[in-house]
DNA sequence: AATACTATCGTTAGCGC
DNA sequence: TGCGCTAACGATAGTAT
């Protein structure tokens, strides 16, 4: 019962980064929350499957995923993109998460990584050698200037055609869908029909906010599971 | 025109799976626009990086990302300072068995494995190179009997060559730099000697050619790292 | 399926704690 | 950080095109 109004209310603000920096921190919190909430309720209202991950300014990491994160982005690794086989090997011990799995892979994966690294040494050695003996194969002032400009170009020409063929990676997307950003719809592959939306999951939502920053791949609330706060 | 009012506005609907199919088509599509927008929202009001993949229960691929969805996957999967000391954390791995070390542990490994490999290609790339151009090089009774035929052949054809040039009085030969192959496309880098032809050396040897080894010491090109999506 | 309209509902900016 | 408040703002269910 102050004088004044207690507030002017929501007003209107710019589209672009927020100035304030704990102005912002307190927007990021609301927004984040609101948009996981809607993300749950599309889940549940259409069925639909949603993964999303948000990394705050502060580099934590905030995950929603219905049924599951890791479903979600396996699927959508599987028909998007040709992947990194490192990373799908990766990918696929997460989805198998599972102790002993992990541990052999771990093994393998480690004397696979003695190998190389005693390979590679090897390789060093073998070329500091080759260089040591060949040295006097290529004298350094050997090109003149013309010469030089040529190679250079050359060498050029090839970093843009192995760039080019990098960045084919992106196939059909591309429905722009905001500013700097790329929508994808793609053929439908073998429905996997969902086990158990959760229809507490709204409830839950309000007492439990997703906004422990989770730590790891595993896991997360997908289908209405997730940590408890403070879990970690 | 017609009588009565137009509509009842937005009226609340109950949290669960929609009914009518249609219908929920047509709130899949709305909410889902709606969500996108609150994420690219977030993504400029806050700068955040945000990953969005929504399956439309019709088993269609939304995405959004920022800066794009792969690269905050990958974030989001291998959420883990590198670090080096991989025999270690191994070791460590081991004794304190845990599934979220070992999770951890896994993650580093491949990374490092994945930079690994790569040094090993480039290293053996830059092996086979310098093998190939410099093999004459070799100490003369360190070759079998093909390679010392091969050496002679070279060596008359380099008398045969040296004599032209001399002949033509060519103080400093000039020879187009990517002679051999006739086209420019070709990187020296790729060239493989051929006994066959009759270019036996490569262009290089008349022009004092830089050993492979020093190509990727050469120059700046262009600085910014590029990599295939989703790479690290 | 996409677009337009609009009454209503839900979200949130700005404050204070 | 999070939580409560309020009024303004934005999203959207229902409808029609």
């Amino acid at each position: 019962m102050s004088s004044g109004r207690k507030s002017r209310g929501r007003q209107k603000i710019e589209m672009k980064k927020m100035s304030n920096e704990s102005n912002l921190q307190v927007t990021f919190s609301k927004r984040r929350s609101g948009l996981f909430k809607k993300a749950s309720e599309l889940c549940t209202l259409c069925g639909a499957d949603v993964a999303l991950v948000v990394f705050s300014p502060g580099e934590k990491v905030f995950s929603f995923g219905h049924p599951d994160v890791d479903t979600v982005i396996n699927r959508y690794l599987l028909q998007v993109p040709p992947q990194n086989n490192t990373t799908m090997q990766f990918i696929e011990a997460h989805r198998s998460a599972n102790l002993r799995e992990l541990n052999t892979q771990l093994t393998q994966i480690n004397s696979a990584l003695d190998i190389e690294k005693r390979r590679n040494e090897e390789l060093t050695h073998m070329r500091k050698n080759a260089e040591a003996q060949y040295w006097w194969a290529c004298p350094v002032d050997g090109m003149n200037r013309a010469q030089l400009e040529l190679f250079k170009k050359a060498l050029e020409e090839l970093k843009k055609l192995i760039a080019q063929h990098a960045a084919q990676g992106v196939p059909t997307p591309t429905l722009p869908f905001f500013a700097g950003n790329g929508s994808s719809a793609n053929m439908p592959i073998h429905h996997q029909p969902n086990p158990q939306q959760s229809q507490m999951f709204p409830a839950q939502f309000f007492q439990n906010p997703m906004l422990q920053p989770h730590l790891f791949g595993f896991n997360n609330m997908g289908g209405g599971g997730y940590g408890p706060p403070g879990f970690y």
